[in-house]
DNA sequence: TTATACCCGACTAAATATATCGTATTAATT
DNA sequence: AATTAATACGATATATTTAGTCGGGTATAA
């Protein structure tokens, strides 16, 4: 439980990668490569960080991927809902459907050890992992 | 991502509503019917509470279960991994066999805020779910 | 004009989480 | 003694989520 997604951590570590080589395009196939990731999945994880903005994308040959200034500002939970969606360790703080949730009896606890979570990833900038 | 299981959800909500109760014993039907939770799954995971020594059994009709003193002292920490096996947001925090490992560039910052996750559960104990 | 690289949607596979079933045992009640 | 209500426990089934693959398309440097 608790874990985060491989996709999260292939993006930071493509993040991380990327930041490292400055301002040179990177190809998908080269950190695929580098650190044993399935490229497809990398590939497209890259994609949908171009539509988010976090990166550049240079098609062609000589062409790749290159980070966006900026980019090391953004939090945590930002970078992570944008990539996967709501974050929470309980169903009822995302979306509220729980057919428990009038009896709950352990709503408030639980909602706060979420906050504390989330504040956690808050005060985690992106640039904190990936530089 | 970073979710609890519902088995953990519905301990806690079965060892909240057995706190309440004091010293009787309560059947896991009473709790499955009152917080709709499946039975026979309720059932297992208090089993496996039983033999964790967390709660005590009663078979039999009037049987049940009730809560053990002492059990709001357990860290969170100890409490979730005694039921779901260790926690971490990375596997390498884990079993270690990541084949990315040597080469990773995100490890260190990545093991830091799973400690400060880790943190987080340290800190509460069941009890303060649960009274 | 060819090779390299991104783009994108659909699909498949694997892992994990969730739930159910069947059978046995225990013990209070009648 | 029989009945009933409860736990014990392994096996199995289902659902959901995560992870990975495939195929066809577009852009561009050399």
């Amino acid at each position: 439980m608790l874990k985060l997604t491989r996709k999260l951590e292939y993006a930071l570590i493509a993040l991380r990668h990327m930041q490292d080589k400055g301002d040179t395009f990177i190809s998908a196939k080269e950190i695929a490569d580098m650190y044993l990731i399935p490229q497809e999945l990398l590939a497209k994880t890259l994609q949908q960080m171009v539509k988010l903005n976090y990166i550049k994308a240079a098609q062609g040959p000589h062409g790749g991927y290159r980070v966006r200034k900026g980019l090391t500002e953004i939090s945590m939970t930002q970078f992570m809902e944008d990539l996967e969606g709501p974050m929470g360790i309980v169903d009822c703080n995302i979306n509220a459907e729980c057919i428990q949730l009038d009896n709950c009896n352990i709503r408030l606890p639980i909602k706060k050890i979420n906050s504390n979570i989330r504040a956690i990833f808050n005060e985690i900038r992106v640039g904190d992992i990936t530089s």
